[in-house]
DNA sequence: GAACGACATTCGGTATTGTCGAACAAGGGA
DNA sequence: TCCCTTGTTCGACAATACCGAATGTCGTTC
């Protein structure tokens, strides 16, 4: 592990939405570095476009990472082919739709649309959850033991009112979810939403990543639930397609 | 300078839409590095999430990038304050529309909205292209010496049929585009594309970005040419004010 | 307007740490 | 099954990142 690569991740993961401009001071104390230590890192930074001066003394992030999402977005292959059917679900059911992956117990939203009148909620591109508290995360970990394995060990902790906490009651539920191929989360990461999701497969039949829709429980639970459901899974299987998977 | 924070970088930029997977020989040989001292860098990017391993042999960018991405988009005032005017240059005028910073001689393009009819454009978020060659790198010249010095020190190469390479011509251009308040792209980069672009100041009056729209020459240069370069002027204005900007 | 303070920036010696070369492991093709 | 390619690990050396202090720069206060 080269030690001074992690520090500069770390330091540009310093900047977020609410301190989006940071000083070196600043940097050095949140990360427990010598001033000195952290003026070269961001030095660097700054000369690979990474982090930019802003005004004299204060730092951003600069135009780098902005090239290098481009790539990121580009590359999975989930991103193409899933946008055309994801708006079709907006479309239909208002709310909001992601596309999310696993990463180390958690899931990430690598991809969000939402509908001009869906009741806001706390998601964006690149942000997580815990896996065990969404509907998108139990799908992925019904079809996935490693995934599972991860989760547990990190344990689990209360996210909102209906958050599972007991392992054997998640291990139930998960083999459920494989029976009926799509899960719901009921306000189980926050108050008062109400999730579905469904797997997405790639050609070697692994799960890879999981759609889902997130709204209002009185509309979710309302007379369309059904049609929803059938929806999303058709969706799901659609892109499992694209991507060469082969139902049996 | 931190050698092995320039590396890591240069590992990051390395993958593209075109090469979204990348072993470690790969790397090593793009960079000229020993293989060995590649896998510990790429290693160690696994770890912080900038990279990710694909099917047990292959490297592909990570879920961090994403993350650091979205703190870059929040963080411009720009973009949050400009999207729904852009939106509505869209919908009156089709076309591109691009919201362009100066960085290194180069545009970069933060923000880039086309409407579902427009000629397809080789730009993208993230992308470059030289100052003197673009309308909207041309307004950012004509507002601040400095970038300009630092154009002309990078040289001026033919980028398409109309661009300009003497810095003369250059120069009396940019103090046409003072006194007009915008300026005028006419395949100066890529053959058969009309670019109008208009300044945006910041608080302290300082030129920050440039909103461009681009189009067919035909369309841009007909009947609508005025409405357009007075809707972009207006645009650019309120963004400008938006930020702070007093107009003398 | 001058002096202070807070902060970024620079500099040099020391020890950590990244680098290189080679050996090992794994995977795929013949 | 063997060989060849490619990724991964190991150990020793030398480079280089780190620390501490000194210097520079800006903004604020009296």
């Amino acid at each position: 592990m080269i030690e001074s690569v992690k520090k500069a991740c770390q330091i540009i993961s310093c900047f977020s939405n609410k301190e989006p401009v940071l000083g070196i001071g600043t940097i050095a104390e949140k990360l427990g570095l010598h001033v000195s230590t952290a003026h070269h890192l961001v030095r660097t930074l700054c000369d690979e476009g990474v982090l930019m001066k802003d005004q004299k003394k204060k730092y951003r992030l600069g135009w780098r990472v902005l090239e290098w999402n481009n790539h990121v977005m580009f590359q999975q292959d989930v991103y193409e082919k899933a946008m055309p059917l994801v708006k079709e679900l907006i479309l239909r059911f208002k709310g909001t739709v992601h596309i999310a992956m696993f990463d180390k117990g958690t899931v990430v939203f690598v991809l969000r649309v939402s509908s001009e009148e869906s009741t806001p909620i706390q998601t964006y591109i690149g942000s997580r959850k815990p896996a065990y508290a969404t509907s998108s995360g139990k799908v992925l970990l019904a079809y996935n033991s490693v995934y599972l394995q991860e989760t547990i060990n990190r344990g689990l902790s209360h996210e909102g009112p209906n958050t599972i906490t007991d392992i054997n009651q998640l291990k139930k539920e998960l083999s459920e979810i494989r029976k009926k191929g799509y899960s719901i989360s009921n306000s189980e990461n926050s108050d008062d939403m109400y999730g579905v999701a469904a797997p997405i497969f790639s050609y070697s039949g692994e799960i890879i990543a999981a759609v889902n829709l997130v709204g209002p429980p009185s509309y979710m639970q309302g007379s369309n639930r059904d049609m929803i459901i059938r929806s999303l899974k058709s969706t799901a299987q659609t892109i499992s397609k694209e991507l060469g998977y082969i139902e049996i």
